[in-house]
DNA sequence: CAGTATCCAAGCAGATACTG
DNA sequence: CAGTATCTGCTTGGATACTG
């Protein structure tokens, strides 16, 4: 067995002291901070994504999701099952059958999912040139340092010729 | 210098053959899902909320993160700077002083994050509740395999004991 | 087919020491 | 103050082999 979360950190939402929006932030072992954890996971977001078009089996989802191992894939549905997001069926025929499908909740959380995928989406191009914008500039400050250094060097030599 | 993310795969969402909602979820190292990755990362959704309400200093952000250290706050900085959600800017001051703050752009993912947040609150009952059921379930499966498993054993004693 | 169990490598992340 | 650099443990995750 491979353990899973044994800890219940109890709430931390609740203390009043709410000045603005959130207080989930301060204190480490959150609970909401937790189930952020677990739901923004690579793969979780991947499983659900899939798993709002219609429910899926094992190997089916393996398939669908490039890169992932059978021990993640299985790794990941178990915790989502286990927080009621999914749910597994195992149909007992020879071979066996496992299909898994979204619980309820587990579709309202792909709606909040898919605003998440969709901003992103709209903003991959704005992302890729700002990251093209930011290593342009600190590939050039690099350069600069360089040719700076360069001729502290030749400075130096200079210095040391005129002095003999 | 610690890299960062020197491969850039390309596009992945607009191969036209969209039966549905996602084809993103297919290929793995595609643009959406490395931004994904990043923005769902633990600390990422922590400085962005922090940084909504308005901007801090580098040792603000530390305090008021419970649990971060100090090269992972600035990993997590650097990696949002890259990526134009939040902005740094020094003052040249002494001791320096060093703000960050959202960028529009930051501003906007904000607002999808915080969905993501509320429903995490609204759901953490639902979800602790899921757990617990889970945990029971598997508690009880465990226990009747052992009963079952100490029965065998009883009865295959009794059977020895009778055959000699 | 749908896993579990085990081993092992790579990278994530913390602690510590040092710098402008 | 706001970092960088380095060492290192530990978790994450892949590969492989085996089971019901």
């Amino acid at each position: 067995m491979e353990d899973g979360t044994s800890k219940f950190p109890g709430h931390c939402g609740d203390t009043g002291d709410d000045y603005g929006v959130l207080q989930w932030d301060t204190r480490e072992d959150c609970e909401v901070r937790q189930i952020l954890d677990r739901v923004a996971d690579k793969w979780s977001l991947l499983v659900i994504a899939l798993l709002d078009r219609r429910s899926l089996r094992f190997t089916e989802l393996r398939r669908q999701i490039d890169g992932v191992s059978q021990r993640m894939l299985t790794r990941t549905l178990r915790h989502l099952e286990r927080d009621g997001l999914i749910s597994r069926t195992v149909h007992p025929t020879v071979p066996p059958r496992v299909d898994y499908e979204l619980t309820p909740m587990g579709a309202t959380l792909h709606d909040t999912i898919r605003t998440l995928v969709t901003w992103t989406e709209e903003h991959q191009n704005e992302i890729a040139a700002a990251r093209a914008a930011y290593d342009a500039r600190a590939l050039a400050e690099q350069e600069a340092a360089e040719r700076e250094s360069a001729a502290r060097d030749a400075l130096a030599r200079d210095v040391l010729a005129g002095g003999r």
